[in-house]
DNA sequence: ACCGGAACTGGAAACGTTTGCAGTATCCGT
DNA sequence: ACGGATACTGCAAACGTTTCCAGTTCCGGT
């Protein structure tokens, strides 16, 4: 069956082609019109093609998100929220991987040639003269888990110095002496700022920090090098992830050491994904709502459509504490 | 600055549209037009518009993939390779989160709007209705994850039966006598065909299967269930769960009442999430390559793309087992 | 010198909508 | 009976490309 136009069936109705445009989009129309035109489209399984509209509305109602690891949990369960929440505003998806160099295959020009009403930026690192490019092209550009400074250059962040600090705080309340933070060791921005909150809360209180930075890539490697640090005498008895992923592997290792988790090395996590709460682990953890991000970043969006010059905002989400098994209670 | 058209570019490069046209698609031009055209187009900061593009060649170069629980980590790594792989070939994926009915609003209907060159299907059940409409408007519809005996539709699907003899085959050589299948109250087309698969390969063996059918929407009331039924005198030794999900817990539920795993009881699940090689699990469990099953869809994809009334197929994928600590290992 | 073809080029129609504008019919108040 | 508002409606231009077709130029072979 050959796609129905919309001139077959302003003929079949008898009616113009913008007596069905407006019927479909909502225009003004006789109610009979509309119902007749509704009618004859379904019998023709008409539908409005969106690429026609696109065109000449200038507006596409596509958002493109570019992102790497979307096998991620915390990603997977972000990507999740914000397909359904622009799906609720009629807005297409379209997801482009992020190439490991941002080249003319990658999502950005996708989005630029797609004519995506904006952009969400949730990869690694973008090189300056692409975000350059993509700011004087006028597309807004969405930055998921990062903040640069750059003029036309908004985004959505967890307060990840606030993480660091509840985290440290938890750890010295309830005793804890040798604190030691486990990030990548080529940090994210997330990870970079982490750290530093927590370093710094933890010196405020009087605690040095050991900074264990490990190359990523590899389970088994994270795993060994910290049954490496476990294993000293001198080893740390609390222990801030810049991810729930890392804790684990800190968890793993302590166990496999025949050491008691919580009790002889406490364990707080970043990001609370599913995972995290599930008997085997029972992290305690710092929850960063993956929703709230995505509400945020609507309004950002929602904001831009309307008024294209406002000034940028970076909207900081509020992350909290939850306290599972994998800290020592904190006595009242 | 405003969108530069290839107007404009044929005009500032003194050439016709249509050479611009052919510069960037690769039709035929003159070296030296096509690098004029390339210059000029640069510094006008040009893209062509794939708007424009897919309203006269009637075909979008993009595929929409209605899903829901992207955030299930199979379904993730699905979906990135899938990404992945339509990204090589220039095809844009868009993300439809499957409404819970199949209404207007659906992920079905955005694709038929969008012209899209194909829908990948991977959400739970459909109408008929919808899937009739679906093969009447010449939408190419691939299912992942299950296959519909209906004239038009096509798939990619994992050898679940398979799946499920190999682990009941695996039980009972290492001498298991009460064999379960855990599954959802519910079960989906795969849950089905894993527990049929088991319970037969059991039967031929001489061995019962009990069927433990759960609703599975929360993880404490399947945690809550299997403790009861491990609690009980005559419990099973070896439980093969639809997912590895459902075996994660499993295990939580086994350790919870000092059981031994492996040795007690015995667990095999179905997909090898990352989770399943982590070394608080050490699960053994039916390897469904996501990798494989999208290089056979898009196979599907290339052949139907290429020649639309080739009869439909489906694939199926084959999975096979991976032994790690979860069942007791079998004498040579 | 001429012809045939190869290599390139440009004009213009087409793709399927939306929307500004002008037109027509209907109705209400006087 | 009339004026004007109100409620619809249709025409046609525009959106930014691709591609068919018909040129034009240039070349080598005769």
């Amino acid at each position: 069956m050959k796609k129905a136009t919309i001139k077959e069936v302003a003929a079949a109705a008898g009616v113009s082609t913008a007596a069905v445009s407006r019927a479909f989009s909502g225009g003004v129309v006789a109610e009979d019109t509309r119902r007749k035109v509704l009618d004859v489209a379904n019998e023709l399984g008409y539908r409005p093609s969106q690429v026609a509209r696109r065109l000449v509305r200038q507006r596409s109602d596509m958002v493109t998100l570019v992102t790497g690891r979307m096998a991620d949990p915390f990603d997977a369960v972000f990507l999740e929220a914000l397909a359904e929440a622009l799906n609720e505003r009629q807005i297409r998806l379209v997801v482009a991987p992020a190439s490991r160099q941002f080249d003319d295959t990658g999502g950005v020009f996708q989005a630029l040639e797609d004519r995506s009403d904006a952009v969400i930026i949730a990869a690694g690192t973008m090189p300056l003269e692409t975000s350059d490019l993509l700011v004087r092209s006028g597309l807004p550009v969405f930055l998921a888990g990062r903040v640069i400074e750059a003029p036309g250059i908004e985004g959505v962040v967890a307060e990840n110095a606030d993480g660091g600090r509840q985290a440290a705080e938890l750890f010295v309340r309830t005793g804890r002496e040798r604190l030691a933070y486990l990030g990548l060791k080529d940090p994210t921005f997330s990870d970079r700022e982490r750290g530093d909150g927590f370093a710094a809360t933890a010196a405020e209180m009087g605690r040095q920090t050991e900074m264990l930075r490990i190359a990523g890539s590899d389970d088994d490697h994270v795993f060994d090098t910290l049954t490496g640090v476990l294993a000293r005498r001198e080893r740390p008895d609390a222990i801030f992830a810049a991810t729930d992923r890392l804790a684990f592997l800190a968890i793993d290792a302590i166990r496999a050491l025949g050491l008691r988790v919580a009790d002889d090395v406490s364990v707080i996590g970043f990001n609370n994904v599913a995972t995290a709460g599930s008997r085997s682990y029972q992290l305690t953890t710092i929850d960063y709502p993956a929703p709230a991000a995505v509400t945020a970043l609507l309004t950002l969006l929602d904001r831009r459509l309307k008024e294209p010059d406002a000034p940028e905002t970076n909207i900081r989400i509020p992350v909290n504490l939850v306290l599972r098994n994998t800290t020592v209670t904190l006595a009242l």
